[in-house]
DNA sequence: CCAGGACCTTGACACAAATCAAATGCCACA
DNA sequence: TGTGGCATTTGATTTGTGTCAAGGTCCTGG
């Protein structure tokens, strides 16, 4: 019932429309959610890390297409039986529930960046966020001088942001100049002082407790 | 355990952060999610049209502002009760799920529009919304010429769809101009042709199942 | 009937980000 | 050691939307 699912960066785990009959939940590395519009404008809708869950329970069809964005591995269950375990256990259903509805929570913040941030603020606004999620997976607070991955191209970086890749480009070269950020390879990158970050993002809300 | 409580159009119903120890959801009328970044922009993350939920079980302080957008009736519970009945009621929980899931969903729609439409094109989508919304209840699907209401100012259009009030009044100005809707006073738009406001919205998904 | 205010529309101009176009760096592989 | 391919950076220019400012419409209450 339970098994392993592995992508290379770049491979699609399911076409939005497609046919899909597992959950699972990501183990390793990073994937996006995508929708498009017909003239092939694309927005990254969700971006699943290790311990988000992926699918969902009573649809046969995928609404999203699903990318991983780096080296991703799943581990899954087939729908089927997953569905008959929710409506057995409470307690799958009601966690699958604080889940979803702090996805909610994380998609509305999505949705204020989008529409109100400069592209500067949505740049250390996604730094933030992946830096304040590798952090909660150690349940610690990022603060001071930090490190991260960046497991993304600045391609899937401006589908996320809702920009374009030269803008992209142009604002991570501007927060390089500024200090506000140091590179080491095109993937890695140094915050001297995160709470200067925190401050470029544009929302000074503390992060929130450590839940 | 259940009561009802009235709002009158722009009353607040609760600030971000402020105690919330009700739920409730929607009976008539409109109301909004908001979110601010400190300086003051806003954006409305969320619309609540009759038969949505709104609070969240097990968290004690409201995540957003909410604020009437028109007259508006809520049918509500206390909190803890309805907790308790969560926690005792599979059925009940299974169908908060899907309803939370099914706003996640245009949640991420949300995030399309705001990421990559132009404005045009989020007025367009905004009113396509109120029109699919409008129809469902009577389980019906828009078409032809239909009419419909708008329960919201310029500017509570302009905090939803990311814009500023000019360039809304802007931009409906334009569609009537081009014959795309008729307005019957400020708050009332009439559709010649339903396929070809949605044709203006950008995505030709055909709405989905009737589900 | 007029005054005041809330909401909306329109115009002129500014500016951030998109677009179009090269150039550069980097790595795998012959 | 070179070569081709790909991601990224940088530059020049355009454009859609924001900003600032003025004027209009409609409703309410004196």
């Amino acid at each position: 019932m339970k098994y392993y699912r592995r992508y290379e960066a770049g491979q699609v785990v399911v076409w939005a429309g497609d046919r899909m009959d597992f959950v699972g939940s990501v183990i390793a590395g990073m994937a996006g959610l995508t929708q498009q519009l017909e003239d092939g404008r694309t927005q990254m809708v969700g971006l699943l890390l290790p311990s988000d869950f992926l699918g969902r329970p009573g649809r046969e069809n995928a609404a999203y297409t699903v990318t991983a964005t780096s080296d991703l591995l799943l581990c899954c269950f087939r729908r089927k039986p997953f569905e008959k375990l929710l409506a057995e256990t409470p307690s799958v259903a009601g966690r699958l529930l604080q889940m979803t509805l702090d996805e909610l929570d994380a998609a509305r913040d999505w949705l204020l960046l989008l529409g109100r941030k400069s592209a500067r603020e949505k740049i250390a606004s996604l730094l933030v966020i992946l830096a304040r999620r590798e952090a909660a997976l150690l349940k610690r607070r990022p603060e001071g001088r930090i490190s991260l991955e960046l497991p993304l191209t600045r391609d899937a970086m401006a589908d996320y942001l809702g920009l374009t890749l030269e803008t992209v480009s142009r604002q991570v070269s501007a927060l390089k100049r500024d200090g506000v950020i140091e590179l080491d390879g095109k993937r890695r990158v140094i915050v001297p002082l995160f709470e200067r970050l925190v401050t470029e993002s544009g929302d000074d809300a503390d992060g929130g407790p450590l839940s």
